[in-house]
DNA sequence: AAAGAAAGCGTATATTTTACATTAACGAGC
DNA sequence: GCTCGTTAATGTAAAATATACGCTTTCTTT
């Protein structure tokens, strides 16, 4: 039997990653609806996502959107927040556009919104072409379809306080970074600068940071020693570090 | 037309209260299903909650719920998680109730959670009684209906990791209360206790905690000042008291 | 070998946190 | 109206943490 959606809820995810200068938001461009405004060149810009299956967990199906796009099997995914309202989808093309995807009779649909960090260049870029997906940056993640442009407002926000008591940056930085890029990660997620000494102080303190033989290669200065994160230390000493930094 | 539920989604309150030993959260008695466990003297006891209508926004139906428990119509309820496995609701007699109560084939229900916090003593106990709910410790809250001691473990650790951060004590305290309760709510909810002097140096710095000319009456002790909380004063200067406490 | 570019490092001062024990104010009971 | 029981209320010194601040090192490029 061919399973069949729940016309009424969809899981949406809200995929970040970092290049070392921004942070960024994985888009998924729409096929164009028939009678979608012609000036338009192309569909409009959305998050990955879908309705859900009857019989699916709610976390898998965010598994299956991001798995898509991202060849990484080990995101961490965060359901953060449900988004509603009756009448959520107001624009005719949204509505058009999901009942043609979808063959269903759509009315209301309440979906649930996931956040995940990973690693830009573990998203290998065919995958996103095949998926018409792209990276755009935070500030550039305007216009989407749907109330998606709130959903990536609240997901941020999110992003924002959660990395300030859990060390999240990990995700979203290679194995192996140098430090200036853990410290650029937090002045551009938190848009605050830090002092770089202090900075390296406070982060040098924490047990699951580990410094590692590894060297920056290909740069045209001094190349800066590269660490990376040790996820068991983290976990046995979570405890103790409840409220880590800022 | 007479609104229709939507047969997949819900709404669950978790409504926590204080008083002054314990803190508390807000059950229901359902109706005891035909075929039930003959043993037990009376239905099983649950979280606040319905299926939401077709056309009701999430936050209506949980304030709806709330509000025919309690008197108080400013509530703040937070939407804190979903929980939404396709077989979340494995007992038999849990499916029969939900079809007996809402006369609908039901299948599998995603709900919504929201967290509120009470002033006990503003729920009026007629409007309790008429809904068959009461007050239990957050200790004793197990052994409820459907999935809802998990729901009741994930919202109390919500409202500890959110109680570090913002000032939801408010809510849970009459409009005067002495300082005293403040800290055994703190030390109550958290687990932890506190040095009386260096808690009150802490929290009197904190400018939205008002001292008022008002003492504890009718104690027969030496009677404590009372405080309140100035609400504007604290939405006033939130963005520099970010992590404000512990 | 000189210049450019980012990495990496230390110290003095201010602020915050911690640890700790006694006196003050009231009602109850005699 | 004095004593006792009970909880409220308070200060200080030592330790830990956070802040402010500029120069030297190491590598690449030309």
């Amino acid at each position: 039997m061919k399973p069949t959606f729940i016309p009424h809820l969809s899981v949406d995810c809200v995929l970040f990653g970092f290049d070392d200068k921004q942070l960024k938001v994985l888009v998924q461009r729409r096929d164009k609806v028939e009678g979608e405004d012609s000036k338009l060149p192309s569909g409009m810009l959305k998050l990955p996502g879908r309705l859900i299956y009857e019989e699916e967990y709610l976390k898998d199906a965010a598994i299956s959107i991001v798995g898509e796009l991202v060849e990484d099997s080990n995101i961490p995914l965060k359901q953060f927040q449900v988004y509603g309202n009756p009448n959520r989808i107001k624009s005719p093309n949204d509505l058009l556009w999901l009942q043609k995807q979808t063959n269903l009779p759509i009315t209301r649909v309440v979906t649930i919104s996931f956040y995940a960090l990973i690693k830009i260049d573990e998203s290998k870029s065919n995958l996103l072409d095949k998926h018409r997906a792209e990276w755009v940056s935070i500030k550039d993640a305007v216009g989407l379809a749907f109330d998606h442009d709130v959903i990536v407002c609240d997901a941020y926000d999110h992003l924002k306080k959660e990395l300030t008591t859990t060390p999240l940056e990990f995700h979203l930085l290679p194995q192996y970074f140098p430090l200036n890029s853990l410290q650029s990660l937090y002045e551009v997620i938190l848009a605050q600068k830090f002092d770089n000494r202090n900075f390296r102080k406070k982060i040098l303190k924490l047990p699951y940071l580990i410094e590692s033989d590894k060297k920056e290669q290909d740069v045209t200065h001094r190349p800066a020693k590269l660490y990376q994160f040790n996820e068991d230390i983290y976990k046995n000493n979570k405890r103790e570090l409840n409220l880590f930094f800022l």
